[in-house]
RNA sequence: GUCCCCGUAGCUCAAUCGGAUAGAGCGUCGGCCUCCGGAGCCGAAGGUUGCAGGUUCGAAUCCUGCCGGGGAUACCA
């Protein structure tokens, strides 16, 4: 039962005798948020009062009145101007918390009108390595099909990837041209990166040697301009700092750019390889370019290679994916809509939706200047045309009611004219989300990246997660009174289960919406909150079963009654009677961090209650029966959500 | 230039479409191991929620202006 809702529903009698719509007042019963308040508060008295023009305690003492929650709380107070607070008795909490040992949902029901979901996450480009800034889609979009589909809805996962763009006539070209074959047969994945890598660095070298004089040159002017402005004196003070605070802005922006450009220059002319690379291949750029163009147009040889080095592309996609425990329902890339995207602009056009401008094919959209361009200039299409041919394939083959796109939020202008174009081409029904989220940054507040400027691949952060995490698992277990328990196997295991559990929790239990700074040691701190104090908190309990020889099937079988007689118990009971609200507003908001709050906090209530209540030496056999039966229910709850977050657990550590 | 997001304890972050005395973790300080796993527990200090106005019973939250940071902005995805 999600208590909040059960509480709702009684208000909405007593309610509506007061309004025709009460459901607005009924989303103002809420948790309580200090305990002085009772467990369950409603705030709905104030507003509704001014509304009916009457006096707000007044009202809430009438509602109270006619409220029936007797079998569930106390006697309701009415507090301040007009607060209800209700609280929850003892023997309902008992019993309802017994109710929960026999229940594998622990209290959760599935929604009734189930709808259908596709979740749009991930998303790599496939012709690179995944780096960190993949991980925040990857990791929050699998929690999300995880909780809708727990909660009963129809999910279908789908891992957009790019496999059609640029990225692969830089492959191509680099295969012609620098290819090493047997680096190739042995390590193709490799090989392929490494030409990446290579392609990418010399068409850099020479877009930085073109672009270079011109940086330089603005930053000249730009001296000479806060030069000026510092000497002016017929402008107001106020508005002359304000021109000088821009100007240097932007000088600080531009030596910026010009020290990029000088050490991409430099890493290629610092090694005499290259540079002769360089020299052979002044075009690189506009070469890939034809390569990339020549695939589209349907070349038999780069389609060939398109298609040598896309599954080698697609394991080491896999390898990642496997190693995080996530999987797709479907991976319908770029290439797949290809076919499409004709026929998508025709329609478009054909409707009067998208015109013609500068000689693209473009939606203009009101109050937006650029418009969603879904033809280039050269015939080509764009991500705009394939984002809409997906929005039909997803509504008319999927059946898509809801769709949500786990995506960085720097893509939220792109986003909302897609959207909105969706719309007036006649896809209206479909509940569109963007679900953003904001950047990884490292600790000095900037884009997460290597000492040497480099993004950091995913495959060696998560080596480096799982290192660490070793490190941790050996000291303590060595550090163990009785001496280490776990083997070399077990420990390798464990390791893995806390490095990429502390990666995974490190990112859900944020705000999405906001940036969040990327922190090792915060990430697998052994205390606070992180996944490894859940995690051990679980390995705990484990071990109490372990010690004291209970079978927890046969412990739920039998039952037993579960007192409360200390606050440490009644606080634990509480918050593992709200596992339901906490799935339920995670899943609604699509905010995993509020399931991570709410597996913290369980755990922390657990400990707590572990620390007073000497479990295995209790000698009344009904109390130590019922503290165990609170041990599994909480096992479960972590074991439940954690799982749910995509984080897995151990029986120990 | 236009548009979007953000500014909360020393640090990293919460705060469930406006609710009561703004909460955690880290760090700091002080307690707790003859006791089931101390990767722990309990407590303390720490705040004019960037600034100034406004809206109302009530504002971190909504509106206006300013300051500061980030991002997007016609053919890369």
């Amino acid at each position: 039962m999600n208590i909040l809702e059960e509480l709702r529903s009684r208000f909405r009698e007593p309610l509506s005798q007061w309004v025709d719509d009460p459901e607005p007042y009924l989303a103002m019963v809420r948790r309580a948020q200090d305990v002085r308040f009772g467990d369950v508060q409603a705030n709905f008295a104030m507003p509704l009062a001014k509304r009916v023009g009457q006096n707000a305690r007044e009202l809430a003492t009438e509602i109270v009145a006619s409220l029936d929650v007797s079998d569930l709380c106390e006697e309701p107070e009415v507090a301040g101007p007009g607060f209800i607070n209700l609280r929850l008795r003892t023997d309902w909490l008992e019993q309802a918390t017994a109710s929960l040992v026999t229940d594998e949902r622990l209290g959760h029901v599935a929604v009734s009108t189930a709808r259908n979901y596709v979740v749009d996450y991930s998303a790599p480009n496939v012709a690179k390595p995944m780096h960190v800034g993949h991980l925040r889609s990857t990791v929050i979009g699998d929690s999300l099909c995880r909780l809708l589909r727990f909660q009963g809805h129809r999910v279908i996962g789908d891992n957009h990837i790019g496999d059609w763009g640029t990225q692969f006539g830089m492959l191509i070209f680099g295969y012609k041209h620098f290819l090493d074959a047997e680096a190739f047969r042995r390590e193709p994945v490799q090989e392929l990166a490494r030409l990446y890598r290579l392609v990418h660095q010399l068409s850099s070298y020479h877009d930085a040697r073109r672009e270079l004089p011109a940086q330089q040159e603005q930053l000249a002017q730009l001296r000479k301009q806060i030069e000026a402005a510092e000497k002016a004196s017929d402008v107001e003070p106020k508005q002359r700092s304000r021109t000088l605070k821009k100007l240097r802005k932007s000088l600080e922006e531009v030596a910026e750019r010009c020290r990029q450009l000088e050490a991409a220059c430099a890493a290629v002319e610092s090694s005499p390889e290259l540079k002769s690379l360089a020299d052979a291949y002044p075009d690189i750029a506009e070469q890939a370019r034809a390569e990339t163009a020549k695939l589209h147009a349907g070349d038999e040889e780069n389609r060939r290679l398109w298609e040598l080095f896309l599954p080698s592309c697609l394991d080491a996609l896999q390898r990642i994916y496997d190693r995080l425990g996530i999987s797709f329902d479907l991976t319908l890339g770029e290439s797949f809509y290809q076919p499409m995207l004709e026929e998508v602009v025709e329609e478009l056009q054909g409707k009067g939706i998208a015109t013609e401008s500068e000689g693209a094919v473009c939606v203009f959209v009101e109050g937006n200047e650029a418009p969603l361009i879904i033809r280039k200039t050269d015939g080509a299409f764009t991500y705009a045309t394939t984002d809409l041919a997906t929005i039909k394939y997803r509504r008319e083959k999927l059946k898509a009611e809801s769709i949500l796109y786990v995506v960085d939020a720097r893509q939220s202008e792109h986003f909302r004219l897609v959207f909105e174009v969706a719309r007036r081409w006649g896809f209206g029904n479909i509940d569109f989300r963007h679900v953003r989220f904001g950047t990884v940054l490292g600790r000095d507040g900037k884009p997460f990246k290597t000492r040497s400027g480099d993004t950091v691949g995913l495959e060696s952060l998560l080596d480096e997660a799982v290192a660490r995490a070793r490190a941790i698992v050996d000291e303590n277990d060595d550090a163990k009174p009785d001496g280490p328990e776990l083997d070399e196997a077990t420990r390798t295991a464990v390791a893995e289960v806390v490095g990429i559990g502390g990666i995974k929790y490190a990112d859900l239990k944020h705000n999405r919406e906001s940036d969040y700074v990327f922190d090792w040691d915060k990430m697998l701190a052994k205390n606070g909150d992180s996944a490894t104090y859940i995690q051990y908190a679980y390995a705990r309990i484990c071990g109490i079963f372990r010690k004291g020889g209970v079978d927890r099937e046969q412990l739920r079988r039998e039952g037993g009654t579960i007192r409360i007689e200390r606050p440490v118990e009644r606080a634990l009971v509480v918050q593992l009677l709200q596992f339901p609200e906490a799935i339920d507003a995670a899943a609604v908001e699509c905010r995993p961090n509020f399931l991570a709050q709410y597996l913290f906090a369980t755990a922390n209530r657990f400990t707590a209650f572990y620390d007073e209540c000497q479990i295995l030496p209790e000698q009344d056999a009904d109390r130590r029966r019922g503290w165990l039966l609170l041990c599994d229910l909480t096992a479960r709850a972590l074991k439940l959500g954690l799982e749910l977050l995509g984080i897995s657990v151990c029986e120990r550590m």
